[in-house]
DNA sequence: CAGTATCCTGTCCGATACTG
DNA sequence: CAGTATCGGACAGGATACTG
């Protein structure tokens, strides 16, 4: 995208992608919760050519997902750490590992996630907070929020309910 | 990225990534989930130019997200319809939109997401379906998967792990 | 209405070389 | 080790015009 016509979206979901619409974003966001911090961390982890290393980071900082913490002064060396919205991207994140290990791994998943603890594997699913009720497109439906201005809220209440799904997304 | 260097990638969040990775493939994805099947109604919601919409549609049929149905023969005309791949795309939509919605919407959320019945706003939380417990950054890891080869089993292996959060992600 | 055909621009990214 | 500088290629996306 040419970056000007979405810019300022009210879509949540375009804002998102605002911030994290590049590949390395997100995979720098991986690199970083994995617990990398370094410059040459995600240099080698990723190989991931140095200019563009450091304008995703820049970028990142900019988004305000990443943190530059100087940890020496001379020459000036920085240290690259999440901040609270950074690392509250990692459900984002499982949930995209989770649909591409169910769709796009035939040979199994190559990552998952397992159990800090007793190191069983993990089964993510979206659910209510409150209900505790899976999160489905069936049960759950988009709705205009706090600040949806006319026109969306004239498309999300008048809208054609999604098709029938045979069987809904869950997990 | 060219998308060269991260074809055929292990990791699934970067398969992910080579179906969904550009701006236009995600949002036409939540626009199908909102129930749009027809070329023009994608134009007309998205205000996509009409030549990049066939290219990234041909691209989510190819990516095995999106059908193409003929619903009409002369001449022929399609619509696009998910397959059970693509409305499983729907917890990563959802996840991408609560993060969107709680940092970077300063005049408060444009869309939310409402109980169907009830009309009661949501609040999506991750978590393990087996234990019910919330999957954060702490309290689950990734792992190597069955399908993991040496080298990404020494990494997540031996890895160190992710710095003490002051306080976790969540939902 | 449902696209296809052209042309053009922006920019993401890679390769490589260089520096304190 | 942690970057910066420069150059070039690929392609996503925009604008617009055209067609059955």
């Amino acid at each position: 995208m040419q970056r000007t016509s979405f810019k300022e979206s009210r879509c949540p979901i375009a804002r998102s992608l605002e911030r994290v619409g590049e590949w390395w974003s997100i995979l720098i966001l991986r690199e970083a919760l994995l617990g990398s911090t370094r410059f040459d961390e995600f240099h080698q982890t990723l190989k991931i050519a140095p200019n563009t290393l450091t304008r995703r980071l820049n970028a990142l900082v900019d988004a305000g997902l990443l943190e530059r913490r100087l940890y020496q002064e001379h020459p000036p060396r920085h240290a690259y750490v999440l901040t609270q919205a950074g690392r509250d991207f990692h459900p984002v994140l499982v949930a995209l590992m989770t649909w591409g290990n169910r769709y796009f791994a035939p040979e199994g998943a190559s990552v998952v996630l397992a159990d800090a603890v007793t190191g069983r594997r993990a089964q993510p699913v979206l659910v209510d907070r409150r209900s505790g009720r899976p999160i489905t497109a069936r049960t759950f439906a988009l709705a205009p929020g706090p600040a949806a201005d006319r026109r969306l809220r004239a498309r999300l209440g008048g809208r054609r309910r999604p098709r029938p799904a045979s069987r809904d997304s869950h997990d």
